[in-house]
DNA sequence: ATAACCATGGGGAAAATACCCCATGGTTTT
DNA sequence: AAAACCATGGGGTATTTTCCCCATGGTTAT
């Protein structure tokens, strides 16, 4: 009986160790690869081909959203499940449109995690019991699948996505160029198309957008002397 | 030899779970208790009265630095190492302020992370790398001298806060010296001197911070598809 | 009271950004 | 097949930002 090939996609090492250390302790996984943010997650998805990839939303490069994106448009076989601190609505929703065949909370105890990785190994789906029970509420009809909100936004395509991300993040168009391997008048056209469809004409506002819209995350600061 | 009685703080069970199984692989270390919120985290403290804590900043119903702030004020013999995804300055500031005596980020290694769980144990002080490097340059004549980073951080004036606010928002700098009724040089200087005490340098850069402390708001905005 | 900060400004240079023009080859949709 | 979009680029310009120099008068702290 062979063991199931994960990879880990979390950009908090000691995360990724205490995933690796308790997947180790059990006779079924193997891990067999580490990420640390999404484009690592893209391209060792794609050397590894591993059967399962736990995958944290919240990376920097590249938000776990899209790289399941990607990574589900070349290799539609990997099975992808997600790990988010928050059971936000829009992240379950993008998630499964990406393609996710899972989502699970970091509430979650390493036992069932265990037990989601063992299902979607199968080819069944796994959602915590909190946004199942959600979802089910939301969306009687659709039960045990997460139902969708039909909500609809700016039509974004993949690679404007990733752009906004790496503005939103701090980097310059240059940086922005040489993270993505191309041009900097290609990252400018980007920002422009941007900046067209969501009717933003500025840096901070795109910033703005991208936190609102989920796709990165800041620290809340609760405390400020 | 005694082993080094450690209570973890940290509301993600799996990140718990992992940093349990990493100290017990380890002969020194004994984790005595977890807390899954702050306020569990102050009534494990002072009925285990552990040597170390290790705390996560983030956690629900009580936040780690008011947690710390309490702790220290009823048990000050306890170490309180914090752990942190973020190096912000206010962060790390005022950590130190609340008694820790220690401050690690979720990108550390679980090997560094016992190391500094040792150091603390011993009596000495442990900051990441990054954040040591950082208040270095802040205040270069501390330069390798170890230590608590004594610089006062992130202590913006009044007028800074505004200007700030405003640069968050949107507001170009002419469009903020007419707001405030002031000259462009003089929201130039204020910028300045945000960015320098900030050690951010990019407008997006000064939106996520003021995002993140809670000085502006984002509206939860449409799910991009 | 001397130092340290604070808010207010000017000048200027280098960089980055925003916004136009243009194009090519590929895919998708109608 | 044509239209629409997509990703990739070049050129140019006006504006903005970032970062350095400089200054003055007021408050606060040691």
């Amino acid at each position: 009986m062979k063991r199931i090939t994960v990879l880990l996609a979390e950009d908090h090492m000691v995360v990724r160790e205490g995933f690796r250390k308790m997947l180790e302790l059990e006779k079924d996984f193997e891990v067999v690869g580490e990420a640390a943010d999404g484009r690592q997650a893209v391209a060792l998805a794609l050397k590894l081909l591993p059967a399962v990839i736990l995958m944290d939303i919240a990376m920097p490069l590249l938000n776990g959203l899209e790289a399941t994106r990607q990574i589900m448009k070349a290799t539609p076989n990997v099975k992808i499940l997600m790990l988010s601190a928050h059971s936000d609505d829009a992240y379950v929703q993008s998630a499964t449109e990406a393609g996710a065949v899972g989502f699970i909370l970091k509430q979650t105890s390493s036992q069932d995690v265990c037990r989601a990785i063992l299902e979607v190994a199968k080819g069944k789906t796994h959602f915590s019991p909190a946004i199942t029970r959600h979802f089910d509420r939301l969306n009687p009809q659709s039960a045990g699948r997460p139902g969708l909100p039909n909500r609809k936004a700016a039509q974004l395509t993949s690679r404007e996505m990733e752009v906004l991300q790496l503005i939103a993040e701090g980097k310059a168009n240059k940086e922005t160029a040489a993270e993505l391997g191309i041009g900097i008048k290609t990252v400018e056209k980007h920002r422009e198309h941007l900046m067209e469809k969501l009717d933003i004409h500025d840096t901070a506002g795109l910033t703005r957008y991208a936190i609102g819209a989920g796709i990165i995350e800041i620290s809340v600061q609760l405390t400020i002397i």
